[in-house]
DNA sequence: TTGCTATGATTGATCGGCAC
DNA sequence: CGTGCCGATCAATCATAGCA
């Protein structure tokens, strides 16, 4: 019955994680800017390159990290903290580039 | 229509703690689709997720190499013949057309950079 | 080896925006 | 004003990777 399935299922069988560089990049990413944790296609395109990696594997990786995440934040918190922390002095850099206007929060 | 629930002051927590942002309560009305008893399961609205047949979607391939657009004669054909709702044929060739579409994307890149190295 | 969790990919269907 | 399409996303699920 599921054997049926299994014929052409492609690239879900070989599945590779990313390396740990690539997922501290995503994640980088992710938690400095979780108030809308949204790349843009240009920001795909980098973080792909950045992570050696493809755009589709960049919008998989957000699109699973955004739902996973909001089903359960607790178990993200330390994660959170982590990164937050991390990304903190990253985030300075990255406050100039006369991109897009979003600072929503920022107490 | 969307459930937008309000229940957590948008300005409290403070900290390191993550608030609840928008996108984290964003939820997604319940899928419609089903209507019209079709194949022999129950008669409860679906929830989620219409399992294809292997044969439905053997034809509805069929179909997408034979025209990548529909025209609503033909949806209707292909939705009676294969005893689903138009709306399905017609979603399943939206997202034929996407999935081909980055298909070709990432069939055409995976070679190398294009950088002028080489 | 066995069992369970983490994670990448797939996909039917929804959402907002746009063209007709 | 209604409908189909696009692009992005959601949400559930599949199949495997990874670890105890």
């Amino acid at each position: 019955v599921m054997i049926l399935r299994s014929r052409f299922l492609d690239a879900r069988r070989k599945r590779r994680n990313f390396n740990k560089q690539a997922t501290e990049i995503l994640n980088e990413y992710f938690y400095s800017h979780l108030s809308n944790p949204y790349p843009s296609e240009e920001a795909k395109e980098e973080l792909a390159k950045k992570c050696s990696i493809t755009v589709s594997q960049v919008s998989n990786w957000f699109g699973n990290k955004r739902i996973r995440y909001k089903k359960n934040i607790g178990k993200f918190q330390e994660e959170a903290n982590m990164y937050a922390a991390r990304t903190a002095v990253n985030a300075t850099s990255v406050s100039a580039h006369g991109s897009q206007a979003n600072s929503p929060s920022t107490p | 229509a969307a459930h937008l629930e309000a229940c957590c002051s948008p300005l409290s927590e403070a900290a390191s703690s993550a608030q609840t942002f928008d996108w984290m309560k964003v939820k997604r009305n319940p899928p419609k689709t089903g209507r019209s008893g079709e194949y022999g399961y129950g008669g409860q609205p679906n929830t989620v997720r219409t399992n294809f047949t292997t044969k439905q979607l053997t034809e509805l391939e069929k179909e997408f190499h034979f025209n990548k657009y529909l025209t609503r004669a033909r949806r209707v054909e292909i939705a009676a013949a294969l005893q689903l709702n138009e709306t399905q044929v017609k979603i399943w060739f939206q997202n034929r057309r996407m999935k081909q579409k980055k298909r070709e994307k990432e069939g055409l890149l995976p070679a190398k950079a294009p950088t002028s190295s080489d």
